[in-house]
DNA sequence: TCGGACTGCCTAACATGATTAGATCATCGC
DNA sequence: GCGATGATCTAATCATGTTAGGCAGTCCGA
């Protein structure tokens, strides 16, 4: 009995395999878009046959909602990571979570479109898969209550708002900063019509 | 000579089938969805088979395309006639232009999705088609200049909003009304920001 | 009125892509 | 060593956009 080493060896392999094929179709949806990625190729970049992935995969739509819950998770993981250093005002508080959450989605447009746009047609993400979005909607509401912002309208508008201004950025600008830039404006009047304190010199 | 009717009859009969061929589309793109379009599909229900459909259109993307320049052509009639019976003030009048916008969007998903998403995986419209989208864009732009609101980062910001309050309707809550409800405080509250007058009693 | 050109549509065929069925080969526990 | 299991392949199916080429009716000029 030499320790009790009871790696299942078939089920790492296994799942090493799952990452690995994850990771390709990121690659590609990044170079040819999202919509563009096909199974031959995913096959073919990691040296197999498209058939040969539904051993890992259900379908084509499985890899895409596993992509999905990736993406997700990882937006959740950054919003855990910056929950430690956010600032304390309510209002710097708002601007810290808008900005994360714009710079996360503009930071990849497949990642973006796959998270929050309808992109790919027959795609509905799985309930598993929805989980990391929910929680991050859930980290986002409870701060605005502990911020005092506990209406439910306003939480809507402020989805609305920073939703739009991302959306607005890719669509009209990909890549550059038009409306990246007026994120800060935009959470200010969002601020003010909710009537939340601190008084950022207006540079309206 | 018989009076002087040069109807060149045969351009009129290809231009119906044009029409023709366009609505079959429309009806199929409402019922199954913009992207379950089908040629064959649109060619059975006007009675033909796929490949005829290549002597009115060069390509799908040329019918997306042609459906795109309906839509917006259609978004800027809508805006056309409204102007002839627009409100006073400046504030209400941001108010209709964005109910107007925003009742266009919401009334068509298939229209919607055309018109303001990517999503047709390679579908880009072309100019022509878009000319009608720049003149509607065109249109609120000049009516902002005369309300005072001259600031291009203002427009910006207005346009992702209304944009903004679009999307969540459409994507979390499609044929309801929870973000459709708060147009008129985001209006409001960006009336505010920007110094309209106007004192609607502020029910925020 | 006749013949050629054009119009409008069709069938057949191709390329690509997802997906399924069945065969093959390696590996692992006994 | 041997059978079961797992991993991968090839071949085939089906749907879709698109191209090629054919055929019938129509129209226009001689």
């Amino acid at each position: 009995m030499l320790g009790s080493p009871i790696r299942d060896r078939q089920a790492e392999r296994r799942s090493d395999t799952r990452a690995e094929i994850l990771e390709a179709a990121w690659v590609i949806a990044r170079e040819k878009g999202l919509a563009e990625l096909t199974l031959r190729e995913v096959g073919a970049r990691i040296g197999m046959r498209a058939p040969s992935l539904y051993s890992y995969f259900d379908s084509k739509n499985a890899i895409y909602d596993a992509m999905f819950a990736q993406a997700w998770s990882g937006c959740l993981a950054a919003f855990d990571d910056l929950e430690k250093r956010l600032p304390r005002t309510p209002r710097a508080e708002l601007k810290k979570m808008a900005r994360a959450f714009f710079d996360y989605a503009v930071a990849d447009l497949a990642r973006h479109q796959l998270m929050n746009q309808r992109t790919i047609s027959g795609f509905v993400p799985s309930t598993e898969a929805y989980a990391p979005a929910v929680g991050v909607l859930e980290r986002v509401r409870s701060h605005f209550v502990r911020c005092g912002v506990d209406r439910a309208d306003h939480f809507d508008l402020y989805i609305a708002l920073v939703g739009g201004l991302i959306d607005a950025q890719q669509a009209n600008d990909p890549g550059g900063s038009r409306w990246s830039a007026l994120l800060d404006q935009a959470i200010d009047m969002f601020a003010d019509h909710v009537g939340l304190p601190e008084s950022r010199r207006k540079s309206t």
